[in-house]
DNA sequence: ACTAAATCTTAACCTGGTTCAAGGTCAACC
DNA sequence: GGTTGACCTTGAACCAGGTTAAGATTTAGT
């Protein structure tokens, strides 16, 4: 499986010699996931943080009435995680799955903490990718609290037009916070005129 | 002003000693707020990272109706900012304001770069502070998603009891994504029975 | 202390979005 | 090639929460 995209996640924000490579990814242990495959369940303690190199993932919380929300999608690229699991050792409240057939590579927390000791800029990575994360999920949030359903559709079909092939509408409906019958309603409007 | 709280905040994460910890009190910018004043406002480009020293400081959206959108309270020991505009370098869509008397300590964009070359271990400290503040939104949005406004705003008392001293109600409703007239009913029935 | 402004509440009515139940579509698999 | 099962759509009844407008209460400024 090829590593090339990882490093050149890295090397967007930090410089990483042949050697400091070599090292990251005999960490690194590559996986293939089938469409509708379980990486992580809920109530297990997630020990790995996860990087898409192919592919897509979700991540999503299952509620007391059984209905799912989605939290996020994670595609070519990404990082993705429980991150509340991972960093405090808890069980996982979480569910994360393949939505497509993908290959990832997942980085041991006790890995992590060991690259992030013998290479601090690996920290200056993480904390980059962290604050561009945390941007993003204000985003969200504001846009949940202020636009309007049929809006909000608009703007996720612009923002991440390639998911629309992977990602079940019902997923769609539920990252947007609606239920899928709404969105159908959105959708039938939106062609009908 | 004291500026030993910050210091036992990176403390919690990263260990300091004298001369270090002089550095970055030499670059950190005190300041003292009275109530209601703005730290930032729409449209200019933040140029600081904000420490709160004490009192409490709000960030808000506000709509294209007028109306705002609280996407964070920030009390003593907390930071706060518009990290889009502060990462960008792009005009702010939030705006930043005391809701108490404050005391803050203002960290200069580019003093901040400097600090995270000089001493790499405060890219740690950042680093874990934005992974808890990703937990923390991840939460907040599931609960916008997934439960009643009536229980999100027992969860908000049971979590901020202290908040509540400071916070008018209407910015505790927006926070909670509901109007000031419902949460005005929330608490009606809640006291009621 | 007085006033003006901001905040909080109440109540009647309205609507975006949900729920429930049924039917339609399509791919996968004997 | 028929059956199964996941997905998407439709429609009607319903509800959580919004809107509007008015009044009650607190806060802040002078």
């Amino acid at each position: 499986m090829d590593p090339s995209g990882i490093f050149a996640q890295f090397e967007r924000h930090i410089a990483l010699d042949e050697k400091e490579k070599l090292f990251i990814r005999s960490v690194l242990i590559p996986a293939r996931l089938k469409q509708g495959e379980f990486v992580e369940t809920v109530g297990k303690i997630t020990s790995n943080f996860i990087y898409v190199n192919s592919g897509c993932l979700m991540t999503y919380y299952t509620d007391a009435d059984g209905t799912d929300h989605v939290i996020q999608f994670a595609m070519a690229g990404w990082w993705t995680g429980d991150l509340h699991s991972f960093t405090k050792e808890e069980p996982s409240i979480y569910s994360t799955r393949a939505l497509a057939d993908s290959e990832v590579f997942y980085l041991p927390k006790g890995d992590m903490e060991m690259l992030l000791q013998k290479f601090p800029k690996l920290e200056r990575y993480f904390r980059i990718l962290f604050q561009n994360s945390i941007v993003s999920h204000q985003h969200r949030l504001i846009q949940n609290l202020s636009v309007t359903a049929d809006q909000r559709y608009e703007n996720f079909s612009k923002r991440y037009p390639s998911l629309e092939q992977y990602v079940p509408l019902k997923y769609i409906a539920s990252y947007l916070g609606i239920t899928p019958e709404f969105l159908s309603k959105i959708r039938r409007k939106r062609s009908g005129n």
